[in-house]
DNA sequence: AAAAAATAGGTGTATGTACATATAATTTAT
DNA sequence: ATAAATTATATGTACATACACCTATTTTTT
């Protein structure tokens, strides 16, 4: 459903058999169909079209890193329908969390997923469009305090349901699953 | 020791006790370590602050956006050493694994983890360094093929080792759990 | 063969990332 | 109490992403 977009840029295969040996190991994959671009490709060998890694560590790092693309693409595209970005929901959220406690710039960054987003600037961005208010914090002149304001509240709301359905119909794993994949997750990022 | 950047930015806990109920939640994580931005964190709770998760399965999304995040950030630093991006990285090895043959940039594009990478820009900066060439394609006109430089090749070999070595001693896990994490990353994107 | 459709690549713009640096305010060290 | 260090935020720049749109070329349709 949310695979449109990438079906249309990509969907049919290079013209005829200018490059056979192409064509062929990409068949031996999944018949008739391009997968090397369509979205809701479940291997990762088709959707990188490589088959050769080192070894299974190795093809899990690349396993995780398109995943998440992957997932990124799915929420940004019902994201789209509210007007935010990844970024901005993810900072529309952390608000949420506190509200309606305000909260620093700093205290927000430190709860994104991706940690060296600019929050100052996509602050910025919510702030033009109303969805957030910004102040100077009166115990510390250093901070800026950022409030959710009403018309921020009602988008987050309204965006909330749909993005659930989306997640609930798009990770396709049993609670159970995913419980094992958390902990493998987490040791994975286990550097001593 | 690729973890310094961020811990510059973010080491400190905030000042003192303004908002002891923060300063609480966090030690009841870790004791005197500011975890909440410190790359090492093995815990998504302490990660980014939150233990308010749907289930498993929303969990698992939040988990897989940032450990790919992470694994970006560690490879990243790696790779600046050479001067290069993740990104300029992928395509040199998607090149690498065709050499001396040359693809054009639509077989490119196919193979790139993220999907919706602008690949001609991408290439605009490699042809700059002098780590790829660029022709229009005799057969297609519409095609323009890249193949990579003596030192592009040069470059990419060094690169790798060094990359390599960091991957190995990032990623903490046996090849068993990796196979099973895999699996589990291919259930996720399973949409029917 | 001519018209229509599709394809490959490139470009423009808004947004975000990575990183260096700047400024003001606060805390710490002396 | 003052100087030095630290902190919070913001800004500038290069690179990348997301998406719309453009042009030249090739393929398909008629």
């Amino acid at each position: 459903m949310f695979s449109f977009a990438l079906i249309l840029l990509f969907a049919k295969p290079s013209p005829a058999l200018r490059n056979p040996k192409e064509s062929k190991k990409f068949t031996s994959f999944v018949g008739k169909l391009n997968v090397c671009t369509y979205i809701c490709d479940v291997k990762l060998e088709q959707a990188i079209q490589s088959n050769k890694f080192k070894n299974e560590v190795h093809k899990a790092g690349l396993n995780i890193l398109y995943t998440a693309w992957w997932l990124k693409t799915v929420m940004s595209k019902e994201l789209k329908e509210f007007g935010l970005t990844h970024e901005q929901y993810n900072v529309l959220r952390i608000l949420k969390g506190k509200h309606p406690e305000q909260m620093c710039v700093r205290d927000i960054a430190c709860r994104m997923i991706e940690k060296s987003s600019n929050v100052p600037r996509i602050i910025d961005r919510l702030e033009l469009k109303k969805l957030v208010k910004r102040a100077t914090s009166s115990i510390d002149k250093r901070e800026t305090v950022i409030n959710l304001t009403q018309s921020g509240l009602t988008l987050l709301e309204a965006t909330n349901a749909s993005v659930n359905k989306v997640m609930d119909g798009a990770l396709t794993i049993t609670n159970h699953d995913a419980a094992i994949l958390n902990q493998l997750l987490e040791k994975v990022r286990a550097t001593e």
